[in-house]
RNA sequence: GGUCCAGUAGCUCAACUGGAUAGAGCAACAGCCUUCUAAGCUGUAGGUUCCAGGUUCGAGUCCUGGCUGGAUCACCA
């Protein structure tokens, strides 16, 4: 039984029938009620005054009264000014959680058949992975996992952006001063060891700089004829003309920062299905090319350069080829999306998680796709996002400001252990059980922090100040999680089961069990809104009131000292239902939940 | 300069897409552990929602113009 629709449904009816309106029940909706006012549900009344040409309080009243007395569930009503609040009977809410319980699958929906894909990661090779590509990641498999729940088949891909000048860098300084290093003779994680090189090469690049610019040269021809700088041109030519012992130098260098990516992907428990190499697909699009020249979409200039106008678009000229036939990252974009819908004929949207700071990229992109033609461009989707800042500003590598995602991984657990101990919480954990607990813990309250805000907006990470684990935070929700568990453990000790009868009657319910219940029904719709909005935070709002308002139930309301059965083994289903779904919500968002902390 | 995004309590963020007296957490202060885990709960204090207009029954939300911060506009990726 669904009480929104239900009541909409009704209001609906009052409306036609008492007004003679012509309306359908999903026009209409319902708001939380306001916490001073009493009821669940509101019904905003003003725009329909038109068609009731009444004041809003007698519009109100006979909707109300309507309901009540044609609508079980509404137990009563109470109309200010345009406010229609409706109060549900204990019986709808009983019903309504019954079919919850019930549902093991409470959240999830069963395959739709429809598939669609989100590209997440992408990091460049030649440094490891900082804050900004957590963020990024657990935003993109979050997103993932929330339409998988949704019934989609959903791909995740990222492409590694394997190839170019930045590569370069990090092989031509390990040549220079890298002694023949290997992430085995040293012990540094490959993607660390080619960081490193990456910025001995930037730091000699600079001394260079400098050195030429005292001598006269502008900034500008400077950075052109630094001497490191021609070397590393001079490696990607000879890249791109697969010269053996470059190309092999290559591999085993992108080799190193794989396996080290692949240690920071598993702790940070992001997987993928498919992964897409920019070496093999730098060369795509430009067959393309030709066919937007003949289409007419693309033009052509004197010196051969090609370019599209977008100019009628609010947009500007931007160029697909250069003068000397390569392509630019654009041309690529354009071939690897085409690509991958026809290597996917079915994909029904193409999710692109990417900074904000290529929010233009992105709109050209799209709008070429669809004037190339391509109807699918309307399910490109990018998944823009803001940066995360240091208090000093943006992360600066060559500042070494850059916040490394190892390093603040472990801290995190670090911080984990230490407030676990402090607050003596361990009694009876092994080592392992221990270990296991710290990273739960420290992970959860990283992710949950990265996720709790709107991607859209950049925001602000304090390193001094450390993530908190009170409040709004991911421990927060653990730790209502294995309070409940402690209850059910001991329900089981007492024999009582987690699944009450479906004509178990517990009577009265306590205002929080109401508000609780109330916003378990919304489970699916806010899973439906996260998706619409590509918004984890949707998620994490949703989670943080379940747990916020079990709280005060749990801290008022007693279970085990309560007398009446049916009150009691209703409380312990009710705290299950909760478990469920904090533990299933928690799953969007990549964070699992302990038994105990 | 053009375009795009953001601006809400001291700080970090919400506000169900235009609804009631703008809500949480952190920090501060005051309470609650002999009773299911105090990483919890309750209370106090904290606001000209950047500014100025407009639209309407109603604006943090929409439109216009400013201000501030960020991004972007390369034959870079």
């Amino acid at each position: 039984m669904n009480i929104d629709f239900s009541l909409r449904k009704q209001i609906a009816l009052a409306l036609n029938e008492s007004f003679g309106a012509d309306i359908t029940p999903d026009s209409l909706s319902l708001q939380p009620t306001r916490k001073e006012f009493t009821g669940t549900y509101t019904f905003v009344t003003f725009p329909f005054l038109k068609i009731s040409k009444m004041k809003p309080e007698e519009t109100g009243e006979i909707i109300g009264k309507y309901l009540k007395t044609d609508l079980e569930i509404v137990k009563d009503y109470n109309v200010v000014k345009g406010f229609l609040n409706l109060q549900v009977s204990d019986r709808a809410w009983i019903e309504a959680f019954s079919s919850i319980i019930h549902n093991e699958n409470h959240g999830f929906r069963p395959s739709n058949g429809r598939r669609i894909m989100v590209e997440y990661s992408s990091p460049n090779t030649n440094k490891p992975l900082h804050l900004g590509h957590l963020r990024n990641n657990f935003l993109g498999f979050t997103v993932s996992t929330i339409y998988e729940a949704l019934g989609y088949d959903v791909v995740k891909a990222q492409i590694i952006n394997d190839r170019g000048i930045h590569i370069c860098k990090s092989m031509v300084a390990w040549i220079k001063y890298g002694y023949g290093e290997t992430p085995e003779s040293t012990g540094v994680k490959g993607d660390k060891l080619v960081g490193k090189y990456y910025v001995a090469f930037e730091k000699q690049f600079r001394e260079e700089v400098s050195a030429l610019v005292n001598s006269g040269l502008t900034m500008e021809e400077a950075e052109k004829k630094a001497p490191i700088m021609l070397e590393a041109i001079e490696m990607l030519r000879k890249w791109e003309a697969r010269e053996a012992e470059t190309y092999a130098l290559w591999e085993t260098m992108n080799k190193w920062v794989y396996r080290g990516f692949e240690i920071t992907y598993d702790h940070m428990g992001v997987t993928f299905d498919k992964l897409y190499y920019e070496s093999d697909t730098y060369l795509s699009g430009k067959k393309i090319v030709q066919a937007g020249l003949d289409k007419g979409v693309f033009f052509k200039k004197e010196d051969g350069s090609v370019w599209i106008d977008l100019s009628a678009d609010g947009l500007d000229e931007k160029l697909l080829l250069r003068s000397d036939g390569t392509a630019v990252y654009m041309t690529q974009d354009i071939g690897t999306a085409i690509e991958r819908f026809m290597e996917f004929p079915d994909l029904e949207k193409l999710v692109y998680t990417v900074g904000n700071e290529q929010d233009y990229h992105f709109n050209v992109l799209f709008l070429i796709l669809k004037k190339l033609g391509y109807s699918w461009a309307d399910g490109c989707h990018h998944l823009s996002y803001g940066m995360v800042d240091l208090p000093s500003g943006k992360m600066k590598s060559r500042e070494g400001t850059v916040v490394d995602a190892d390093d603040l991984m472990d801290e995190m657990e670090q911080t984990a252990k230490q407030h676990t101990q402090d607050l003596g919480k361990i009694e009876g954990f092994n080592e392992a059980q221990a270990a296991k607990l710290y990273r739960m813990v420290g992970l959860g309250a990283l992710k949950y922090f990265l996720l709790k805000v709107d991607p859209r907006k950049r925001m602000l990470f304090n390193p001094e100040e450390s993530i908190q684990f009170q409040g709004n935070t991911g421990p927060f929700i653990q730790y209502t999680y294995a309070r409940i568990s402690a209850l059910l453990r001991r329900a089981k000790e007492t024999g009582i089961g987690l699944i009450m009868n479906e004509e178990a009657s517990p009577g009265e319910l306590h205002a929080h069990e109401r508000e609780v219940i109330y916003l378990l029904t919304q489970f699916e719709d806010r899973i439906n809104e996260a998706a619409g909005e590509y918004s984890p935070a949707v998620i994490t709002q949703y989670i943080y009131d379940l747990a916020k308002e079990y709280n005060k139930f749990y801290q008022e309301v007693s279970i085990f000292g309560e007398q009446d059965e049916a009150k009691k083994q209703f409380r312990v289903s009710f705290s299950y239902a909760v478990a469920r779904t904090i533990k299933s919500g928690m799953e969007f968002l990549g964070i699992e939940v302990p038994e105990r902390m």
